[in-house]
DNA sequence: TTAGATGTATTAATTCGACTCGTACACTTT
DNA sequence: AAAGTGTACGAGTCGAATTAATACATCTAA
């Protein structure tokens, strides 16, 4: 059984709490293919052993990815890739319906609000942080 | 010279910082059109006074809205409504540019995203909490 | 110039939520 | 059963956010 490379790393000096940092490269592991919906993350203890971590800091980012939508839980088996997870449009649902509220007490028009949302789209230029590795 | 009807009102049980209660009925105010760019706000001390609260919270208050635009400091005068604070749009780009950030390293692409504004304004029916009061 | 108005820098107290961990537990597979 | 899965519960820590008291700098208006 070839132990699969780990699938996440910490950065400590980034600031970002730990679970966030393992819903993030979770995240990123669907997005770019790495993992498919039907697969299973690794285990709980096996994450928190790796990153020397406590069981609940681990349980805690699949709890996030439950309620987003992006695994599923199966007692007794673990958390697997669910098939709507694989939508990433899924996963900012929260913050678009947040953002949809703020505009529309403003009594921002829907023109208004897509035409900033795409000015922004211009305007960003992310580093992505994505330390992609070769899947097998 | 007839004292207009207070402006701002607390919600001491909303939870709602007392200073973002402010902002966002100044907000309001705007955007429904009951303060026009170049109307004066109420000075610091009048409303820390009808609110029985700290100067300092209200200039908290004041401050965030000049960094967002809405305003502009004349000193010895007060806070006037800028020409940009009209525009309701300004006041939701910090959040359009976290979304946008988010939608990026998601890999979700414009076309993605924009749609799932649009099925959230439809989705969303928000109960408008705008007091609003006849002005005069 | 001076009295009275404006907003604010500084500092501090306090609240409050986010984050992490230890432990014990319920459940399923094998 | 034995060994694996995730988790409820409780507690501890830490830091940002919020509010306040006070004194201050600036501008207007007379």
């Amino acid at each position: 059984m070839g132990r699969t490379p780990q699938m996440f790393s910490l950065n400590p000096s980034s600031g970002v709490p730990i679970y966030r940092q393992i819903v993030q490269q979770a995240r990123f592991a669907i997005a770019s293919g790495r993992v498919e919906p039907g697969d299973r993350l690794p285990s709980v203890r096996t994450i928190a052993t790796q990153l020397g971590v406590n069981p609940m800091t681990v349980s805690k980012a699949y709890s996030t990815l439950e309620q987003a939508g992006v695994v599923v839980r199966h007692p007794g088996i673990g958390m697997v890739v669910s098939q709507a997870g694989a939508d990433p449009g899924a996963a900012i649902e929260a913050d678009a319906k947040a953002l949809v509220a703020t505009a529309k007490q403003l009594g921002l028009s829907r023109k208004a609000l897509v035409e900033r949302i795409n000015k922004q789209w211009d305007e960003e230029w992310i580093d992505q942080p994505i330390p992609l590795r070769r899947s097998r």
